[in-house]
DNA sequence: AATAAACTAGACTGGACCGTCTAGTCTAAT
DNA sequence: ATTAGACTAGACGGTCCAGTCTAGTTTATT
């Protein structure tokens, strides 16, 4: 009994219905990260889609589903950049500044601020989904910075006995108060000189933790 | 023409009408912490406090009044002990624990947590409560420490150019990935040990960098 | 051209919820 | 005892929204 709804075809995936899946999955995108979850319409997504509310619920099994949907999108999408490994052939100050901006531009910027806070939000209603965020965020970003860092410590470059915790302590220098004001919105948008210079204290204080004496 | 509504004389406050009022306060941040604030019901605070919503609507002028009282409450009795100014007799190493395991008893509690998380959540909605959490909790913190910090300084204990940026760095090296794990809820709540282990890095860390050579 | 699938616009159902209103009860003071 | 104000229980109007349904249109395939 090959059941062939509209549903399962455009889950498969013709090159017409994928375009229309992600324009969807864009206007939804937007209108989830601005207003919320709760906040947001289905009604509002369709509009912004320029989409049949219909057509939304042939592609995906309702709010919760599409919700799912763009935000393990925009997790893969966002967080790929600090999920690669480091540049190891500088000096470990130019590695971990380099690193460190990196971070900083995707965490900072007003969608990835937005996608933490809806995750804020929501992890009581999507807990897998916070649990995939900060799997594929945080703790990827984490775990490359650990490899490099032990690397430096079998080089006796710097001295850094648990690379791991090392690593989260870096990423928790840097988010320093800035995140706490973006979060809260209090700054719509980190300025230049802030990065600037939440990444040169970082690095410094991190250095100084670890030098070899 | 002097109005004397029963609103007009709850807000100045009987003794029996103080009690109804906190009751109702009481109910009101349970439910708004437990729910946030938009699937938080008035009709749920209502049968939490165990009295009639149109009570409520004497003590408060709507759903949004309600949210902002007790999230001022909560901010001023949360983050009462935070503000405190630091004990100065000890060491810089005892000294800068007792401030660190105070800041995060509150933070990480599920109290803290969920307050923070439903202010991140409203943040767009009410910008003015993030700006008052910001100002009582981290700022006022980070102001007392650099205070204690600055002292140091001036005592040749330790090098510390910029205390406030330095007290900012304290904390937010303290917040860590705990913070995060928390705020996304993938921890139920904060290990003593890990919490410990929290403290003992951050300052750590800080010394280091901010060793007299 | 004929047919089926995909899509659109919009009406509709059912439910949640804010804030108000009504009718009646309780309490305290005169 | 009377009276005024505080309170209760619950109904109610209005709004919003998720998800479904209908009727008609477009698109593609044969």
């Amino acid at each position: 009994m090959a059941r062939s709804s509209t549903a399962a075809k455009h889950r498969a995936g013709n090159r017409a219905a994928r375009s229309k899946r992600e324009s969807i999955l864009d206007a939804a995108t937007r209108v989830f990260l601005d207003c919320g979850y709760g906040d947001a319409s289905m009604d509002a997504v369709a509009r912004e889609a320029g989409v049949a509310k219909q057509t939304i619920y042939s592609y995906f099994d309702g709010k919760d589903a599409l919700f799912e949907a763009i935000v393990r999108d925009k997790c893969d999408q966002l967080l790929e950049p600090i999920g690669m490994p480091e540049a190891r052939g500088n000096d470990p100050e130019t590695a971990l500044a380099r690193t460190a901006r990196r971070f900083l531009d995707v965490v900072l910027a007003p969608e990835g601020m937005a996608l933490f806070r809806a995750l804020v939000a929501e992890c009581g209603r999507f807990p897998n989904l916070a649990e995939a965020f900060y799997r594929s965020g945080p703790l990827l970003a984490a775990g490359n910075l650990a490899d490099y860092l032990a690397e430096l410590d079998r080089k006796k470059i710097l001295k850094v006995d648990d690379p791991l915790r090392a690593a989260r302590l870096f990423f928790a220098l840097l988010r320093g108060d800035l995140y706490i004001r973006r979060l809260l919105d209090l700054d719509s948008e980190a300025k230049p000189a802030d990065v600037e210079r939440a990444v040169a204290d970082a690095v410094r204080v991190f250095l100084a933790a670890h030098a070899r004496r």
